[in-house]
RNA sequence: UGUCCCAUGGUGUAAUGGUAGCACUACAGAUUUUGGUUCUGCCUGUCUAGGUUCGAAUCCUGGUGGGACAACCA
């Protein structure tokens, strides 16, 4: 997949909602128009289950040659705000998509209340003056049925009147509320007169400021905007399957033609080790227990993006979740493996040395310099390669070093060869410690002969480990953040503790020792680089010419990790 | 004692009445100047009981299990 251009990769086969499109274009619905939209509402920052539901609905616009609209759905001026508005336009953009056009709820107010007033006209709203709790009680239980408000069958004229003063702000917030006339007794809890609208006074709305005390709530603004714009499939989550029957409804009352948009539902996106819901990922933001929306380890869009994500990653993964109806947890490994493999073949390949530990050549001269050719990126060989500086006195990993080795280290040791990455083959002859037994320094003696790409039998000479490096004068300290899974346990939903209990204490790991090599000097918020045997990084926005800091996107595989839990 | 939805290896997803396949993971091996990448091999699956059919993951019925719905949220 190519998100700059937009081409998506050949499918092998279509899921359940591709097929349902195809049918209607098939049996020529809709004179084979096809229309989505995404419709967020602007009370939160996107995330990644966002993500899926915007490639669907921009995807199936994009395959079919329709089009898809952005709607904010902003019905409830109590939540929502200007603040995430531009973030979302943002995040869809940085995904590869761009709307047809963008359109309010709230530009639909004056439509919907015409529509109401007609509703009433016709008998099928009235204005209801209890309480809130007492219209819960009357509504029933799903296994009971409700029972009529008395004001249900109040004279058309009178609830015309009231429904004005709702407007009008001379009615209290809760006092009155407007409800479809259906079927108190329906075995669908949405049937038993849903609200139409209620009043709101208390907060403005951002965009149509005081003109509106009574505002329509979800069911009756939803449809019926995609009704006006003329949505042919209505692509939604799980849960409101069961709201269905009445967005059907509702439209059933007013629509004239043969035109009507069809709702149809696809399973959430839940991963594991996270949470998916706004009010949590809102309560992580406010009660500081990350450092924001765009936390590295939050899994919205914008702290996958400080992450180091590609929209190609993303996109990646998307494409192997799929979409059914089946409600699952994916693992989060298949998100960590769709980066690895978008990063693997556009990550230029450098040196950075996280935990460093002073490695000595003792038989390089000293003061010498010499500039070594190196690869950017095996995987890619228009990448071209780069020069680096080796030196005396480098900079190993501490973990490449050990004085009492397991056979199976194949690195630092005394007595064995390693490989410098693209320099020298060279053999540990010892180490230095402190009087507390700390180690100090590690040293070695290359092969002058064995020099990288010098193309001498000593260079071709087969040695089990490569070690990456940086030669100390000519590194850069950099700050290195490490993220780990933000929460300890598989399904923090599900749990029955309190879901701030369940946080990994150590989801970040902050490194401010690490060394990194010098042509990192200029690198730039967001550039990404595989940190050579340790992981993909890209820069972090804090970092500055002082300071460079880097957080770890996501570690590459390793085996001897693995082979190390073992023991 | 309601309505609606769902059930395929550990995870996710195909097969639309005709050989249960793919990806991730795990494991084993080959290659490798990243213990990375790549390649090869390999384990593991149709919730259950009936029915229809020459033939059922697929259609029907009953069970079992899971989920959504009782906001003046979306």
């Amino acid at each position: 997949m190519n998100t700059e251009t937009g081409i998506e990769a050949p499918k092998k086969s279509l899921n359940f909602i591709e097929q349902i499109v195809e049918e209607d274009l098939a049996n020529g619905k809709n004179d084979k128009r096809i229309q989505t939209r995404f419709p967020p509402e602007p009370n939160g920052y996107l995330h990644i289950g966002h993500a899926k539901a915007i490639c669907l609905d921009f995807g199936i616009a994009r395959r079919y040659g329709g089009i898809c609209n952005l709607r904010f759905d902003d019905t409830n001026p109590v939540k929502e705000d200007v603040e995430y508005v531009g973030s979302i336009q943002e995040d869809i953009r940085w995904l590869g998509y761009q709307w047809k056009n963008v359109y309010y709820a709230s530009d639909y107010f004056p439509q919907l209340w015409e529509l109401a007033v007609d509703f009433i006209k016709r008998g099928l709203a009235y204005v209801d003056e209890q309480s809130a709790e007492t219209i819960a009680r009357q509504k029933g239980s799903p296994t009971l049925p409700g029972t009529e408000s008395p004001y249900r069958n109040r004279p058309i004229e009178e609830n015309l009147a009231l429904f004005e003063k709702m407007n009008a702000g001379e009615i209290e917030e809760g006092a009155m509320v407007l409800r479809a006339k259906i079927d108190m007794a329906s075995p669908n809890m949405h049937f038993r007169d849903p609200i139409m609208y209620r009043v709101i006074k208390s907060q403005p709305h951002h965009r149509s400021g005081t003109t509106w005390k009574a505002y329509p709530m979800y069911d009756f603004a939803h449809g019926q905007s995609d009704y006006f714009e003329g949505v042919t499939h209505s692509l939604c989550t799980l849960e409101f399957e069961v709201h269905r029957p009445l967005y059907d409804w509702f439209i059933d009352q007013f629509q004239n033609s043969d035109y009507r948009p069809r709702q149809i539902e696809f399973n959430r996106l839940n991963i594991t080790y996270t949470v998916m819901s706004k009010r949590k990922m809102l309560q992580l933001v406010q009660e500081n227990l990350v450092r924001g929306w765009d936390d590295p380890r939050m899994p919205t869009i914008c702290g996958l993006r400080r992450r180091g994500y590609s929209p190609e990653a993303i996109h990646n993964f998307i494409d192997k979740i799929g979409y059914t109806k089946y409600d699952g947890v994916i693992d989060v490994g298949l998100l960590e493996h769709a980066a690895r493999e978008s990063l693997n073949k556009s990550a230029r390949r450098v040196s950075a040395v996280l935990e460093p530990l002073k490695l000595i050549i003792t038989n390089y001269p000293e003061g010498q310099v010499e500039l070594l050719a190196t690869e950017n990126n095996p995987e890619d060989p228009t990448a071209g390669t780069r020069q680096i500086e080796f030196s005396r006195e480098l900079y190993i990993e501490q973990s490449d070093f050990m004085e009492d080795a397991p056979k199976k280290f194949f690195r630092m040791t005394p007595g064995q060869e390693v490989r410098l990455k693209s320099a020298y083959i060279v053999k540990c002859t010892g180490c230095k410690k402190d009087a507390d037994g700390n180690l100090i320094e590690v040293y070695a003696e290359y092969d002058p002969l064995s020099k990288s790409g010098s193309g001498t039998p000593e260079s071709a000479r087969k040695v089990k480990g490569t070690l990456h490096w940086v030669s100390i004068a000519h590194s850069l300290p950099a700050e290195v953040r490490l993220y780990d899974r933000l929460f300890s346990v598989e399904n923090p939903a599900a749990d029955t503790r309190d879901f701030r209990e369940l946080i990994n204490p150590d989801s970040l790991r902050v490194i401010t020792g690490a060394r990194v090599e010098a042509s990192l000097k200029n690198a730039k918020a967001f550039d990404h680089f595989q940190f050579q045997r340790t992981g993909y990084f890209n820069v972090d926005p804090d970092s500055c010419a002082e300071k460079l800091v880097f957080n770890r996107t996501v570690a590459l595989k390793d085996s001897w990790a693995k082979e190390q839990k073992k023991a």
